[in-house]
DNA sequence: CTCTTTCGCTTTATTTTTGAAAGGAGTTCA
DNA sequence: TGAACTCCTTTCAAAAATAAAGCGAAAGAG
């Protein structure tokens, strides 16, 4: 189904999504339309989901990366859950889990202080555990 | 430094970055080489670290997706962190925190049998606790 | 207040890329 | 042997990127 080409290609976007078809092609030893029809083929198929960009999130205000398993505190999780809505800024994701805890949440804070105020306020809906990310 | 206009770009381009500078400067009410402008500013201050690709990992054939929280058995690190070099494709990424554990090792594997060999060689190196990703 | 510089944009024009169409080579299968 | 299919290349018209020139508003100096 997906042959090493189409691993090759997968690889270059992953690395610089804003290639040129040509360009493309190039590194993979194909022409321009080549390349663009499997890439097509990689969209249609699923296995591309999107285009995106990575962003420094220092640069953007936002010093603190955190990871927080979450237990809710009761067995209906619709307070935790309705509470994120209100948090978008902050929040990188929220992964349902099996295992020491119902969510995994990943979010993103401009200073320790406002990380403060956030689990202040998490603490009404749920229990914690926080880890800060330190590096890579 | 950044102003509004700068955001409405980071934000479209997090959503495709394979716009063209013509139709993103159209979303942001710019001409083509205005907003072209914009984007080179923007990776040049490092903000834009990199365009890249959302793939899905179920049609690579990495069913499994897991986040283990790792406790070093010995005080220095480098035989798990030698080990995760030798683990690569199934490593997404090693993040070293404060916390609960040294490190918050996300990973993904074709199946729960794949996992279980990880874990066991993992286990020479390290302690862990592991949650398996259900969704979001 | 006026002149000058700077900044960010638009317009224009050239170069480059994209994407559609036609065609060729290799493979499969009857 | 040949029909159907796949995947590629080549070709070419349309679209986009890019470089260059110029415009107008804002900021600073005399």
């Amino acid at each position: 189904m997906l042959d090493h080409t189409d691993m090759r290609i997968l690889e270059e976007l992953s690395n610089n999504s804003r290639l040129s078809m040509k360009e493309l092609g190039a590194k993979v030893h194909l022409t321009g339309p080549a390349v663009s029809a499997r890439v097509m083929k990689l969209e249609d198929e699923g296995v591309i989901e999107g285009y995106s960009i990575k962003l420094n999130q220092a640069k953007l205000g936002y010093f603190v990366h955190a990871f927080i398993t979450i237990i809710t505190k009761s067995t209906h999780h619709a307070p935790y859950l309705s509470f994120l809505k209100t948090q978008e800024g902050n929040i990188v994701r929220n992964y349902k889990i099996s295992g020491d805890g119902c969510y995994l949440l990943e979010c993103k804070f401009p200073s320790n202080e406002i990380l403060n105020t956030f689990l202040e306020e998490l603490n009404e809906h749920a229990n914690y555990k926080l880890s800060i990310v330190i590096g890579k």
